[in-house]
DNA sequence: ATGCACAATGCAACCGCTTGCCATTATAGT
DNA sequence: ACTATAATGGCAAGCGGTTGCATTGTGCAT
């Protein structure tokens, strides 16, 4: 590999001279720079960037680390679009995006603070998921700038972050089931550790509050995003009897789907005796039958976001703080519609 | 930051004695070792990768490439499986994973040099799908290594490589609908210029010539790997009245979807009237009524086996070659059936 | 002529870690 | 007591760019 040395002498100037040509910064006369580029093409040169990364202190890499061990991770949209957002204004803006792997939340801190502490990147977007492990709080005691996609909890006023509002956006899907009428309405949440979990859940009892519904606990379950997670929760509350569901909100497409399969065996038809709503608007949620009623949460313009905030961060040196909700969007498709007492079975 | 000098003068030795505690390689008393992590402790230091990084010129990085302006890339499961794969391997190998952007398929070619010329990882996964350009040849020219996931022209023999066996998993798909009676079997393909396209529309051939049924060219279709393609296929063919297909093949699970979402417009009963086979086991496949057929084929595995050989390849310094085949399977579910002409339209 | 501003380069010290080589010291063998 | 040998750790030259400052050269006003 030919080094600016190499292209220096062959040029008969400074390494410093042929630094400044490929900076493009300094004032070089058209004559040497000529020179210069003429060597580097016959050397076929080409500047190495970890030097440089070394020397300006800049990898011009942004960060992200991905638990590659949760299956679901890679399944559900999140994870994909995620990383397109990231993509997309990275490539705009001339960074890389550095991906790590994780085995288990620890990990994914441990990963976190590995990259950050040696420096491999100039900032790192963190999915803030979990509840029981305080990155925030370690995160701050450090100086490399990052921006969370997840709100942190209410206590840390001073980081940025990006996320969508969950609990308006769950309280409008479940006020939208209401308004058709619907009285009996479950709640099929993820992991009931994780934030987002808590705040849909806070966004479905609202909804109910707001319209005087008493709610029911049987009516609440846990599908930890997983598709049988939804089955089996219609599979309990279709049991309830005169108390059963006639309206199922679910945090993801993919328990909304199992959700539907589970009606779909018991011979319950999907909107006419039961409406269904969905979370996240994933691919599959357009191409199963009833077509899927869902609230569209824009991750990848979430990561777009974050992104961009995070590389204004380490452009600009001051770091304002940047915390923005994204519009979710409720797409009305074919797996809701009116509560008809007729049709309940 | 704290530098490997700052440790070495507060734990009162070389700062070269520092670097070995830390690299665990060479013979440190356990006294010093115990001032030296001390003092690390102390002054908070973390070894900086980078500048390890251009001393060892080894940047325990491996890149890929993805273009991120095609959403198709975001929404099928071949990318998402991809980096799965990748982050898989290269995590349990002690490698990040560095992903570029590129919006076409030149620049696809330019990232990818650019990475390589830089440095900025030690070796690069590409995923060589056009024909039109000749990656490959380039790739060679320099001496950084990689691998293709997917199969390059024959005269490349020299280079290591990670495919699924196209034409042969069409053709047993293909043929498994002929064994199961459809002779009027339909092709739906994605992108012609690309090259698993060819190798699968070869499979296809393959297969009817085996029965002896002479190929209609009206039955072959291209639907550019996207759902309205797979749709608008079917519009045209199932036009063909007594030529139209009894079966259809796509090459992907969405355009297979699209088939399947016509066929139900035009009020064709799957699999009882005509069946549909899909390609990759994409999540919603299973989760589609009836649940497709479908090859599945393992991209995150193909993947892994790709950053296997790469870092490999890295890591011992000679550079085997490796090209390898990995096997797919037909799955083998709701959306085919035996070819009944009493209930043909 | 003389002085001065300014443009174009050269010089050399750095960025932070690694490593071949050599010096020192400790341990052992006779 | 006296080397031979091994175990430690210091020295300094890298790895390949960058950049503040010094130096040289050129044109222009005085």
């Amino acid at each position: 590999m030919a080094t600016i040395r190499d292209v220096a002498a062959r040029a008969g100037v400074n390494p410093s001279t042929v630094s400044r040509a490929f900076s493009g910064q300094a004032k070089i006369s058209e004559d040497t720079r000529q020179r210069i580029f003429v060597a580097a093409e016959a050397l076929n040169f080409h500047p190495n960037a970890i030097a440089r990364s070394l020397s300006v202190r800049r990898t011009q890499t942004i960060a992200i680390v991905i638990p590659h061990i949760f299956p679901g991770f890679f399944e559900d949209s999140f994870f994909p679009q995620v990383i397109r957002g990231l993509l997309e204004v990275a490539y705009q803006r001339g960074f890389r995006v550095l991906v790590g792997g994780s085995n288990s939340h620890e990990d994914n801190i441990t990963q976190t603070f590995q990259i950050l502490g040696s420096q491999q990147a100039d900032g790192i977007v963190v999915l803030s998921n979990r509840l029981d492990v305080d990155t925030v709080g370690a995160l701050r005691k450090q100086k490399m700038p990052f921006v969370l996609v997840g709100r942190p909890p209410a206590h840390y006023a001073d980081v940025s972050w990006v996320d969508a509002d969950n609990e308006r956006y769950t309280q409008m899907a479940v006020a939208y089931l209401i308004q058709q009428g619907h009285q009996r309405i479950a709640f099929v949440g993820g992991d009931p550790e994780v934030a987002v979990t808590r705040e849909r859940l806070k966004g479905y009892q609202a909804a109910l509050d707001a319209a005087g519904i008493r709610a029911c606990p049987e009516w609440i379950d846990y599908g930890y995003f997983a598709e049988a997670g939804g089955y089996t929760a219609v599979q309990r509350m279709a049991r309830l009897d005169k108390m059963a569901p006639t309206a199922y909100y679910a945090a993801n497409d993919l328990m909304a789907i199992g959700v539907m399969r589970a009606l779909r065996t018991l011979q319950i038809a999907v909107p006419d005796q039961v409406s269904v709503i969905g979370t996240n608007n994933a691919p599959e949620s357009l191409h199963v039958v009833p077509a899927l009623t869902t609230v569209h949460v824009p991750y990848a313009d979430m990561a777009a976001l974050a992104a961009e905030i995070l590389i204004t961060a380490i452009t600009n040196d001051e770091r304002p703080i940047a915390q923005r909700y994204v519009d979710c969007e409720l797409l009305i498709r074919d797996s809701t519609g009116p509560y008809r007492p007729d049709r309940a079975e």
